[in-house]
DNA sequence: TTTGGCACTCGGGCGGGATGAGTGCCAGGA
DNA sequence: TCCTGGCACTCATCCCGCCCGAGTGCCAAA
């Protein structure tokens, strides 16, 4: 088990680390935290913290640096989230205010978070299958094509073509509306199946090719992988990471650009409460050598998407943490007034 | 005046640099293309285009590199546009084919541009006020709250909520609906304005307050800076740059990340043929080590929007014009069918 | 105008010595 | 039992000085 000092001198390793990016020795550290004891007593502490995995040293004759699990510790045990200053909430405020459509609030969102974190941001659109329907409308553009447009409570919106087997009138086509409509709106996504199963058998036979073919189209809509769309910015942040550039920044850039991957992060995140992954916890290879900060997000209880931001394994994980923490409740605030 | 030869030459120092990213020297120069002389007569030739500033030294007893006059003179004499071959342009097409709405397209093609060219590309939506309007609809969520949605021929759709003045009836919208949509659907939307300037005036006075709100937002979208979106992807390949990294990346990833700039770059674009701005005629300092190719694409004959990639001076020109122009082919082909 | 010859330049790679931060270990003291 | 000061040892890094060779510019001859 791990005396109370140990802990300390971990924290201590963590909070030097971040901040100069090389390794720490046992005499900076006596200088700079008041530990109450000498640099060989923390030598000794060090060397037990090495033993247990939570310190390594780059090479011999070199300080210490944290490990992945030296991380965790640091994140479960010693590490609160920092609250942010009344002068970043207000930033916040400011910035995120006056976005005009869902399009702005995500980009102003992603780049608020990379602003904030200096790091790499990541905002997912609110999921099509955890909102609720505000409209669905029927446009005709030619005689036998549609166009599906699906609004959701979030202003998320979806449109699909849809090519009928017969030509279709505007009644029937108002009809459809007007009880798809019905039924669906107000309701949660993931219930609209359902809720329209036996539509098709309540229309004329005529029109039930037609009807069958919107359905089908928007149960495709609410399924497919474009429902998860996200966007990322600060790229230009990873300049930051180390010196070594190539090697680090390549395939983390490489990581980024596949929407895949990120969802996966985003998803393996919990649904409530701040996740954070260290290093090799991240299942993606190139993500290795980073940790991401991950939250759910949305206009009320529940979360409708998730935002986080990936950076280097070596990062102010109170103040990301908050930082993460209050532009999620925020963009919450945003989508449940719009 | 520059003989043939001398032209000869710079083309064969270009290709050379472009391909092993090293200065190249008069002797393999002789040794890897046929010029018929030796490489004391290179020598001078290089000394002349030397003075003429069209290649330059990094240092004494090096080789030469191209200046951007270089590749200025390279691509406007030098290089044709060289075609794909069959094998990519089936590659393209299967690709593009089955994008299920405008913002696959665009993420689609923004992908296979930078797979293309191994460049960072860049993708502009449809411009608003260079398209034409399908369907303008109109949704009253709460009694004094209406849903404005466009809907343009190049499927991009805006969204923007309506506060009004007073509550509106369902047939007072349906019949501004109605009214609008005869006025400017098939128009462009540069037309608009003057379209409906006089709609107001054909309402009840109780109405008039409630038109006049929902057309200011409809004005209000079409100007708005929202409506240049882009897309970017491919980030990844700079770190193929050099491996000086955080100098020249640094700026690049910052200046990608503004899409004002972006929108600029693209905007400097000419209408109709392809541009190439080579290292500082891009008016951006960050941009000043970097090419970019960028080139209109429509439905029609009149491009609608730009796309383009952005890579190292030192760049495979005609590879590249090759591939941009043909992506934009095929993405018009795509709108002009959807 | 082209060519071969020749002296010159200078960046990059290699090896060795000095430097110093940091370590592990140990014996003495609280 | 735990802490502390002392001491020898290890290496990564920096700094020189050196050599090598690619590449150049110039010149005289063809």
């Amino acid at each position: 088990m791990l005396s109370e000092r140990r802990l300390e001198v971990l924290r201590a390793i963590v909070q030097d680390y971040v901040g100069t990016e090389e390794p720490v020795g046992s005499k900076a550290l006596t200088e700079r935290h008041q530990l109450g004891v000498s640099p060989a007593t923390v030598r000794n502490d060090m060397a037990a913290l090495e033993d247990e995995g939570f310190i390594a040293q780059p090479h011999t004759s070199a300080g210490r640096i944290p490990t992945d699990k030296g991380y965790r510790l640091f994140v479960d045990r010693l590490a609160g989230v920092k609250p942010l200053s009344p002068a970043e909430r207000r930033a916040i405020q400011n910035f995120l205010d006056g976005a005009v459509d869902l399009d702005d609030v995500v980009g102003r969102t992603v780049r608020l978070l990379a602003q904030l974190t200096r790091q790499v941001a990541v905002v997912q659109y609110p999921s099509l299958t955890r909102s609720t329907v505000r409209h669905v409308e029927l446009l005709a553009l030619a005689p036998a094509r549609v166009m599906l447009v699906l609004i959701t409570d979030t202003g998320r919106v979806e449109q699909r073509m849809v090519d009928c087997p017969a030509p279709v009138g505007e009644t029937a086509l108002a009809d459809l509306r007007a009880r798809l409509n019905s039924r669906v709106v107000g309701r949660r996504f993931a219930d609209v199946p359902q809720l329209v199963q036996d539509l098709p058998e309540s229309f004329e036979q005529e029109d039930r090719g037609t009807v069958s073919t919107v359905l089908a189209t928007l149960l495709e809509t609410l399924v497919e992988e474009t429902e998860e769309r996200l966007m990322i910015g600060g790229t230009a942040n990873l300049t930051r990471f180390g010196h070594d550039f190539p090697l680090t920044i390549r395939p983390v850039l490489e990581a980024l650009e596949e929407q895949v991957v990120l969802l996966k992060l985003l998803g393996e995140a919990k649904d409530s409460g701040m996740t954070v992954r260290i290093g090799h916890e991240n299942a993606h290879e190139g993500l290795n050598s980073t940790s991401v900060v991950a939250v759910g997000y949305g206009s009320g209880d529940e979360a409708v998407a998730k935002l986080g931001v990936v950076g280097p394994t070596r990062m102010d994980y109170p103040g990301t943490m908050g930082a993460v923490r209050a532009v999620a409740r925020y963009v919450g605030q945003i989508l449940a007034e719009s």
